[in-house]
RNA sequence: GUGGCUGUAGCUCAGUUGGUUAGAGCCCUGGAUUGUGAUUCCAGUUGUCGGGGGUUCAAGUCCCCUCAGCCACCCCA
């Protein structure tokens, strides 16, 4: 047993039951931005490792998969797809007709510790629009995240937008004079894992002073828009505020009002995020997060493209996985096929014939090689699920009719070649 | 990368304070059934007890290392 060679860690086998559940959850994804009239593009599976250490920095390096490759490149398996996209709208350049509504389902690829929801090797849908600075963009995106969970089963008690706007949160940085955002960001984001006093010492210390930060605890217990409005009073933060009650009142136009609510807690990590953001989890909170995104407007320009405004998500296989399976939803029924041809008297060139020409009229068929017990045959054609099966070279039916037999129902007819 | 828990047949698991030849169900194979499956009955195969080392007269059981999985942290693009 432990002779045999396993998979690597963190990595799937997808044997025909859970290949059937990923084609699922791909069909999901295609149909759905399809729908809303994304195109599909792809990039390759590895980049340069320059790509990602340009953006964030180069301890990104003990996340990723990198070598050098024989011409001493240093190349890193992709672990997003984000930097490819902005570098593939960058080559693009004035040519890129705006905006441009695009999705992409890479396999990508992260040198982390595995858990629940979260792999070494994994797929995530990416859905992107470049080129709009309307809040429209966000909520066409916000909408097409929810339309994916409903297309999969889920309801709006099942999964949960929960919404929010770093330009919001950096209106009343400014208006509190903060002096070291970033890092009041990643302190927020943190709150209520780190312990209170490191809190409290790590907003004084980016400038903020004892009112500010009595600011900043409103700003996260608020429950809604008009308590934030209260709150905030620079020009920035008013108009992010309104922008958030744009976004809601658009995405509730899209039909998806009850999915999203409004939660100052959500600030995403992530340095390059500049308006509305967002993440979708389980009601429960039981799970990682299903799917985050937001708002990007300077990173193309940062990865050394134009500057253009752009708004996206990312949506992983796994933890949508988890959530279909804890929901009981995640089963898919095997793909059955249309015929299963059973010989009778053991003429293979009648059987493969017989199999040809349904075929040839878009029919499934299978069956078994070499012929074999009649009990044998039809239990592979069970298993096969396949509907029908037809007996090749029954003395039963007349020349050019076929003795068949529904396996559901168990009735045998004789039908004629033309109507099969 | 740090810490905790777990690892017995293809799968789900039992296995007493260390004690002879390690068990059950499912699955699988064959038969009852030489022209009919998903029901039933009968028979049969299943294993370096994750791997390596140690303690002991004796290890699935105790100790160390290692590999793998789960959970929390880190990170979350």
């Amino acid at each position: 047993m432990s002779q045999k060679i396993q998979p690597p860690k963190g990595t799937r086998d997808f044997f025909p039951a859970e290949m059937a559940v990923q084609n699922r959850i791909f069909g999901a994804w295609r149909k759905v931005c399809t729908r809303f009239g994304f195109q599909e593009y792809e990039g390759p599976a590895f980049e340069h490792l320059e790509l990602y250490t340009g953006k964030s920095g180069s301890e990104i390096v003990g996340q990723l998969y990198n070598f050098q490759d024989k011409g001493h490149r240093d190349i890193a398996l992709r672990p997003e797809m984000t930097p490819t996209l902005a570098r593939m709208a960058n080559q693009l350049g004035r040519n890129l007709k705006k905006p441009a509504r695009w999705f992409s389902l890479p396999r990508l690829w992260r040198y982390e510790k595995q858990q629940r929801g979260r792999l070494r090797e994994f797929f995530q849908l990416n859905m992107d629009i470049l080129g709009s600075d309307n809040v429209g963009a966000d909520a066409e995106l916000l909408a097409a995240a929810c339309a994916i969970c409903q297309e999969l089963g889920l309801t709006a008690n099942d999964v949960k937008a929960r919404i929010s706007s770093r330009r919001l949160i950096s209106g009343l940085l400014d208006e509190l004079g903060c002096t070291d955002k970033p890092s009041v960001y990643l302190a927020l984001d943190r709150r209520d894992k780190l312990p209170r006093e490191e809190f409290v010492a790590g907003v004084l210390a980016a400038g903020l002073d004892e009112s500010g930060l009595a600011k900043l605890d409103d700003l996260f217990t608020a429950t809604s828009l008009e308590d934030v409005d209260k709150i905030c009073h620079s020009d920035e933060s008013k108009a992010a505020v309104q922008e958030l009650r744009d976004l809601l009142a658009l995405v509730s136009a899209h039909g998806f009002g009850d999915w999203c609510l409004f939660d100052p807690k959500v600030v995403r990590g992530l340095a390059y995020y500049t308006g509305i953001v967002y993440e979708l989890f389980d009601a429960g909170r039981s799970l990682r997060a299903i799917a985050g995104g937001g708002r990007y407007d300077s990173l193309l320009e940062k990865l050394g493209g134009e500057a253009l405004p752009a708004v996206g998500f990312g949506m992983g296989d796994v933890v949508i996985a988890e959530l279909l399976k804890d929901k009981g939803i995640l089963e898919v029924a095997p793909d059955g096929m249309d015929y299963w041809i059973v010989s009778v008297d053991g003429d293979d060139l009648k059987v493969a014939g017989l199999a040809a020409s349904l075929r040839a009229k878009g029919r499934t068929v299978g069956f078994g090689f070499g012929g074999g017990k009649l009990g044998k045959q039809m239990q592979s054609a069970a298993e096969q699920h396949a509907r029908t099966v037809i007996f090749s070279g029954s003395d039963r039916a007349p020349e050019g009719s076929f003795e068949t037999k529904e396996l559901a129902s168990g009735t045998q007819s004789i039908v004629a070649l033309g109507d099969l």
